[in-house]
DNA sequence: AACGCATAAGTAAGAC
DNA sequence: GTCTTACTTATGCGTT
């Protein structure tokens, strides 16, 4: 080794017991993340299996998530533009 | 070699050279999408250089893709959707 | 209203109640993940504060997933095909 | 109207025929893009007539793209930690 | 026709 | 500030 690191294995120069606590870290979180998502998508399978249209779902939660200001914002541009191509979007 | 395929080279039983062309012909045609895209994302760039919004446009650009009987039935659940939570969408 | 749901609201035939709580549930575990990826985010930060590469870092965490999920799967043809392009996927 | 436009339509103060040409041009562009994503999907249909696995022939061309765009760059610091994880990214 | 996979689009963050 | 890059979401497609 071309270091003075104390501990064992293959160290190359980086702190690599501090470099693998932070992928750890990282490679958790991600779990927890991935865990989360699943539940979600249950979620939108269970409303399937009732009956709903998980599309439309996915659109109202995102239009819900557009903070209301900012929404209303980005539609008055929207529909300027719409009105200048002549169409109504919302039809 | 295990078979009797004519040719020279890597076989492994399976037709290379069929699978070759396959995976060339894939690839060729996979770069032709990408230099498309990347001419999409010019066009894209070029409208913000104008004062354009590129995000609305892309909202409206999507909107247009929506068939319009389609994009009207969808509409009609989503409406429902909003309605029957008290909310208005399109606000 | 045009229909007979017993509370209040605006419902509009369909069962606005179920609804609702699909959405909050979706919401709620969406808040959740939003966290979460905040946290993810501040590890890399922190990573980067004590002098790590953060960009290497993503690269090493996404080799080790990939190892993790998919390397070992379905090899066998993959490798027949490979070789018959005289390449090594996995030099 | 409120503008001062001089053709026929429904412009709103923007500049609706600049605005149509963009977006007619995007429209293109994507109609050929999803044009060839038919010709792809047509290839790899008829790979599968001929007796070839679909999904294989589509992690073949992802490695070889990976391959040849991201195996280069940068080894170096990735290299370092890898090794310093005491695992060997390219095994 | 429902499920999961694969690709593409959109969005947001980070680097130069 | 722009521009790329990475992540997330969404949609479509093939399969069972």
């Amino acid at each position: 080794m071309t270091d003075d690191t104390p501990g064992p294995g293959h160290n190359s120069g980086v702190a690599a017991d501090e470099l693998r606590q932070i992928v750890e870290r990282i490679e958790r979180v991600s779990e927890e993340i991935e865990g989360l998502q699943g539940d979600r998508k249950d979620i939108y399978s269970e409303a399937k299996g009732r009956g709903f249209d998980a599309k439309a779902i996915r659109r109202l939660v995102r239009e819900r998530k557009r903070d209301h200001a900012e929404r209303q914002e980005e539609n008055a541009i929207l529909q300027t533009y719409a009105q200048a191509l002549g169409m109504d979007i919302f039809g």
